[in-house]
DNA sequence: AAGCTTCTCAACCGCTATTAC
DNA sequence: TGTAATAGCGGTTGAGAAGCT
């Protein structure tokens, strides 16, 4: 007998998720805690599997995490500790607290290693480029892509993705109560490996009590359904329904 | 203003590791 | 000890935004 797919697959949605589907989610999980992913959509009315939730969670709804950009001392670290460790994000994510595991490889992938190979060093062994590698690839980057970060550099313009906008991730007004939660949990769960605690939690640990009183005040001082007045101060939330 | 290209990052896929029985 | 179920990880993709011509 083969293996079991992750989900059922039929009819169930796919693609990005809309404030609805996060309210539930997090709803769901502030109540009752993650103790089986399968069986949370089910249980939190979610057309989605248990993957897709717990990914969600993780790397977006999780109380603890830091949003925004990475600091040049992140960056910096991220480089270390990618010299040590490679490509084993979880690892180098386990070092930052708040940050995910995707949110740094993208980093990665987008930003510090073009940065890296624009100083000639080598991503991988933070190595000089041999000068005939870093001229095949300059040429190829020219051939393939006008007005590159290259073409920044060399005009002492800053690249482009380091504008300020406003998106989602901005927008540290969101549930800032929120944040302060967030603090509270990661202190509150202090003691267990930093891979239990940046992927789930539980309320049947020796964290109950306060936790539960957490929820309860949550509940209270988070309104979920102030969600849509949100909108007028943040318009780039309708746009995720 | 329109069309094309590039960039970002959320989400998915497929695989491995771990756990339960 | 073997097998199935589940969790977790890393690579990849694709939609949308931003920039360029």
């Amino acid at each position: 007998m083969g293996r079991q797919p992750c989900c059922d697959k039929a009819g169930l949605k796919r693609g990005p998720w809309t404030i609805e589907e996060d309210h539930k989610l997090m709803n769901f999980i502030l109540n009752n805690g993650i103790h089986c992913w399968r069986a949370v959509p089910k249980l939190a009315g979610l057309s989605r599997c248990g993957k897709s939730c717990r990914l969600r969670w993780i790397n977006y709804l999780r109380p603890d995490l830091k949003r925004g950009g990475f600091t040049e001392m992140e960056e910096d670290q991220i480089i270390q500790l990618h010299s040590s460790l490679g490509n084993r994000w979880s690892k180098i994510a386990s070092h930052f607290p708040g940050r995910t595991d995707n949110e740094i490889k993208n980093h990665w992938n987008t930003k510090i290693k073009k940065r890296l190979k624009l100083l000639g060093l080598d991503p991988l062994t933070l190595m000089p480029i041999g000068d005939d590698k870093l001229k095949t690839e300059k040429q190829q980057q020219k051939s393939t892509s006008k007005g590159s970060d290259q073409d920044m550099h060399a005009t002492g313009k800053e690249p482009k993705t380091e504008e300020k906008k406003v998106t989602w991730d901005d927008s540290t007004g969101f549930l800032n109560n929120y944040e302060v939660l967030g603090s509270w949990l990661s202190q509150e769960t202090k003691g267990c490996s930093s891979s239990y605690c940046s992927s789930s939690f539980s309320l049947d640990d020796s964290s109950n009590l306060s936790l539960q009183q957490w929820v309860e005040d949550l509940d209270s001082s988070l309104s979920w359904d102030s969600f849509n007045p949100l909108y007028t101060d943040f318009p780039f939330l309708e746009n995720r329904q």
